[in-house]
DNA sequence: TAAAAGCACTTTGCGATACAAAGTTATTAT
DNA sequence: ATAATAACTTTGTATCGCAAAGTGCTTTTA
């Protein structure tokens, strides 16, 4: 192997979709204001990168009501967490020049 | 501040950037071929990353005649090894969940 | 000496990405 | 009635990423 950059997830390269997927490796399952609010992003922009999560199997959706109000909370799935260590395993590898 | 993703610099988010910098921080130069060897890119696509780094005065970029053969070698600038350093930092709260 | 190869690009073309802004649907609070 | 909340979807545009092909110059090699 000549560098660790092709180890890299191609899912994890954008800034967003890092942070959101670090937000969810330390917080069991977290909706959808509190985290537009934590990236600090547009709903639209959210919704879009959350969609690219979703479909590669990274984190699982949940909708539900609480009272009258929907609610959507987003958590990493096992798949995702397993995808994302390996990830900074790779980033860490890289950046350490090993 | 709401997270860390907003310290990330956009210059170091592509896999390739990061690793040229990344090469560039524990190798006081490199030149074309073997950059372009470690990395495992084509010439092209190597020489418009360069070019990139280059604009935001990351890398220094050295052409010389070594006999009669053409050799250009890379170097990180102090100012690129600052921002590298920078977005390792943001890179490494983020991903602590600071 | 003509053809092939090396070096370091630049140009072309095109699909994929990123993102803001605006539009949508449904409910709820004023 | 109106505005606000929630959670998107759609639209439009600008930028990115990358392979492939083209360029110009020099040096090997057959």
């Amino acid at each position: 192997m000549k560098n660790y950059i092709h180890n890299l997830n191609k899912a994890f390269e954008n800034r967003i979709r890092l942070g959101l997927m670090s937000v969810l490796m330390v917080n069991d399952s977290v909706d959808f204001s509190t985290m537009k609010e934590m990236l600090d992003i547009t709903d639209g922009n959210l919704a879009s990168h959350v969609t690219a999560l979703e479909k590669e199997g990274y984190i699982h959706v949940k909708k539900e009501f609480v009272g009258k109000k929907p609610l959507t909370t987003y958590s990493a799935t096992k798949v995702g967490m397993k995808a994302f260590n390996e990830h900074l395993d790779a980033l860490e590898k890289l950046l350490k020049g090993r």
